[in-house]
DNA sequence: TATTGTTATACTCTATAACTATA
DNA sequence: TATAGTTATAGAGTATAACAATA
């Protein structure tokens, strides 16, 4: 049997639907219901629930702002990587964002051909080649991370900026061990 | 252009790979670097970029626990609903689990072929039909539902127990609006 | 006319094997 | 012998269109 993957735990939701009338038969009591009329009390108690609404609720807002840059989530990463990382090669980057190399090809010929990045010969293994951004590719990822940094305050408006901080220490938290 | 998924953003983790040498030509001053020697000191300041982390090492013991009862993260939230809401239609489940029509019919199928869930007859409107789950269903969901509550618990031991009801409290309030 | 569950199917994303050039 | 980058391809996940039955 093959492992299935995690990627089915994320997707992007669409235009909210309108929920049918039929009520459950016997919702559990003392937990509040989610707009859906459903008893979701229980599941709302899981980290990895929550925090997997959570990352899907910012990267569906995500999404909408950096299309205009023509920008998936993964290749902001990658371009701001290189960024902040100027000589990277495709292998740090593979390890960093958990990418397997032989699908972080495209992505690196993609921002090639699109002027993003130069390629340039590793200066100590000739194997390897380090990734730069161009003038442009600088000029883009600015204007990307501009947005991206105004979107993580529009998405946490629910929240004070000091939950923001606490928010973000904690997430930090659980995946640095 | 076909609109990109969210899905590439959350991946199943593997055995962690021996950065190479290759350190980065000018790291960013001040930040901590990540323990693959790359300045990601911008990209932790992101919640998405920190929810999709945490949520992948969530979901990654997720994977391995749940294994033994054959449940992916889906199946579980189905057959968790389904216990916590018996009688629910498929089209609930769609609307609370973000899943298409179409990809949910499968996954029911599944279930029911495991003997897991029984479909009945809807009470008032013929067209439904309301979810249950059988003998067995609830024995098993029993199970993964305290294998659930304990990986909980477990994956969260670097926060104290006030801190992790205080993360799963911000996090509903950003998906929550 | 709209909705539930369904089939078929296209497209995207993720994973494995294997190759070359170099270390 | 091992690693960086690459190609080809298999497998899993996500999306749209369209249908029959019922509301």
């Amino acid at each position: 049997m093959p492992e299935p993957s995690v990627a089915n735990t994320l997707r992007r939701p669409r235009a909210p639907r309108k929920t049918a009338g039929t009520a459950p038969a016997s919702p559990s009591a003392g937990g509040p219901e989610a707009s859906s009329g459903l008893d979701t009390s229980y599941l709302e108690t899981l980290l990895g629930y929550n925090a997997r609404r959570a990352a899907l609720a910012v990267i569906t807002v995500f999404l909408r702002r950096m299309a205009p840059f023509g920008l998936r989530p993964v290749d902001f990463s990658v371009l701001t990587l290189i960024a902040h990382n100027p000589g990277v090669t495709s292998r740090q980057l593979c390890a960093e964002l958990d990418i397997l190399p032989p699908n972080l090809v495209g992505m690196i010929k993609n921002l090639d051909k699109r002027g993003l990045i130069e390629r340039k010969p590793h200066p100590s293994d000739r194997r390897a080649q380090g990734l730069h951004l161009s003038a442009e590719g600088k000029q883009l990822q600015k204007q990307a991370q501009l947005t991206a940094t105004r979107l993580e305050h529009d998405v946490s408006d629910t929240l004070t900026p000091a939950e923001l901080d606490t928010l973000n220490a904690l997430l930090r938290k659980v995946y640095q061990r």
